[in-house]
DNA sequence: TTGTAAGCGTTATCAT
DNA sequence: ATGATAACGCTTACAA
């Protein structure tokens, strides 16, 4: 069987209760302080979490859960494990693969598991678990949302300024004297693609350019969607001279239609794109596009919920809205 | 405070014993049944995982251990996670960022944990971690591989026939009169990649081809990696007639790279890719590739390391071995 | 500073 | 089939 504290306050010639206070950090007289570290050493004592939990009613577990696991929602995930792990917290993930009763369903699993907190990108399917999560919240385990809010949810969250970086994507290729510009959006449900859209549309009346519908594309955020996207979009009467995609994958189907198409960056079509993963450094010319700061989300996050679960805050929830970088490249051009 | 075993017995009117009986499901008397059901939905009893896991030394929880969370490993671990939650399993995610000191740290950490089981996908970095790994198995904690085997480590594991599907891809080439075909291969020190290179070699052996140095490019299993290895491979005094890619990323890579230098596909190249996800669908024309079934190796891991845990399995470690698909696209020019 | 002992919420043993 | 009770391994008053 596993050495218990038991063991080792026998092998320390001390009682249980000195061997967990060494355990916990107290301070213990130099002499016994010692022979507790050598007696630990000596028997490979690991602890019990599950009865430290049991005790202290915490698991030392965070619970993830998230809509999918693309690239954007799996970066964070893993800096947050990184930074979760070094303060001994471990990472349950749940992927709630969009859907609105799994979601609910893995919140409700979670709480049979006295979780110490909820890390989750709320979607937006979130709102029909409003009522677990204010359970939850109620209940003391803090909430973090991430890169989206859920209206009537008082909790902390981490979001990205998405209107300002559309905005300035826009203004980029306003710069250059672009007026037929398109965006490539997501779904039309997402409050971060309305809000994205909103950055376009204040971008666009700002320098009083008329926004033609036509000129709004809807990829669903996925890769399919994005080269779909451009090929309808440039197939148009009308097309545009410069594309704007608002997310990673987009990004990257977007090009690939326009390689297919022969239509070259920027010669052809001027482009901005979305997040700045390894993936996208190998595209040629090397792309204007704004970066999301995945790993001061994560660590925003990762602080949040640890403050929260050690009480060292206020009651107020807090939110973090970062802003984005926008990286130049060489896919706009002059007109 | 939480509702516990001892408040549905008094709500109820039984025992504890008897209360706990029910949850492990064994028969009460009819009457007791109903009224302890009653009891526990009036009282919303959720029972207290740690409390439980103390006692029967089960956490409920298995590790997942990983090199990266690339796509081909996230889909595994998000399809096994759909898995384990059916059987009340939660997933802890451990990202040792293919570094040998991360990863026996992660191993240690989790020691402390109570895991259940473990689900490491090795790379070839496992190798320094075997002690500890070894001490797993000894301690009666199920240890299953994924895609990749530990030598001298005799634990269960899930792999792919790697070799036959390089050959079959090779050969799929080689039936089109190709003779001149290139490999963008991963990293040399990677097990999996020497065996899709064998795989390679056996097929230009059997049908008596030159293999030729300069027609095994390394992409070290990154986008960038298979965008610099096509072009360098195209750059080259003898360029070949035909590429193959072996995992995903690479061929993403290397679909760029062909397109930025207007070869197409299949008439200036022909090309087999590896690895069938969504992404892949939008490239034009449909490429020929060889599909890992993801779907099935999540699958096996789950169902092996539950069977494990609940020991319902002999002593000797098993080794399923699964077959990849060829998918036929219009990617392969017969020459 | 240290030892003792009472829990934490379960399950499992042993009677009944 | 059920009840009483002793663990499981830890933390934490309370005393000393």
């Amino acid at each position: 069987m596993a050495v218990t504290v038991h063991d080792v306050a026998r092998e320390a010639g001390v009682s249980v209760g000195t061997v967990s206070r060494f355990l916990n950090g107290y301070r213990l007289r130099e002499k016994n302080r010692l022979r507790v570290e050598r007696a630990i050493k000596e028997l490979g004592f690991k602890g019990n979490i599950m009865a430290r939990g049991l005790k202290r009613r915490r698991s030392m577990t965070i619970a993830l859960v998230t809509p999918d696991f693309d690239i954007f929602t799996t970066s964070i995930t893993t800096a947050i494990e990184q930074i979760l792990e070094e303060e001994n917290y471990s990472l349950i993930i749940c992927d709630y693969q969009r859907d609105k009763e799994k979601l609910k369903r893995k919140l409700l699993f979670l709480q049979e598991r006295y979780i110490d907190g909820i890390i989750l990108f709320p979607s937006n399917l979130a709102m029909s678990s409003k009522a677990i999560l204010q359970k939850y919240v109620s209940q003391n385990v803090p909430v973090v949302l991430v890169d989206h809010l859920i209206p009537g949810v008082e909790t902390d969250a981490v979001i990205i300024d998405n209107v300002n970086a559309s905005f300035r994507a826009v203004e980029e290729l306003i710069r250059h004297n672009h007026t037929k510009i398109a965006i490539i959006s997501g779904r039309k449900d997402s409050q971060v693609c309305q809000e994205r859209l909103q950055g376009y549309y204040d971008a666009m009346q700002m320098y009083n350019l008329p926004v033609c519908d036509a000129w709004t594309a809807w990829g669903s955020f996925t890769q399919t969607g994005g080269y779909r996207a451009v090929k309808s979009l440039c197939a148009g009467a009308d097309p545009p001279t410069a594309i704007y995609t608002t997310n990673y994958t987009m990004t990257i189907g977007a090009v690939l239609a326009l390689h297919e198409l022969h239509l070259r960056i920027p010669d052809d079509m001027s482009f901005v794109g979305f997040d700045r993963f390894e993936s996208v450094e190998v595209i040629e010319p090397t792309l204007t596009l704004i970066e999301q700061p995945i790993g001061l989300i994560a660590q925003n996050v990762a602080q949040l919920i640890l403050k929260r679960i050690r009480q060292e805050y206020s009651d107020f929830a807090t939110t973090i809205k970062l802003h984005t970088n926008m990286v130049i490249g060489r896919s706009v051009k002059r007109l």
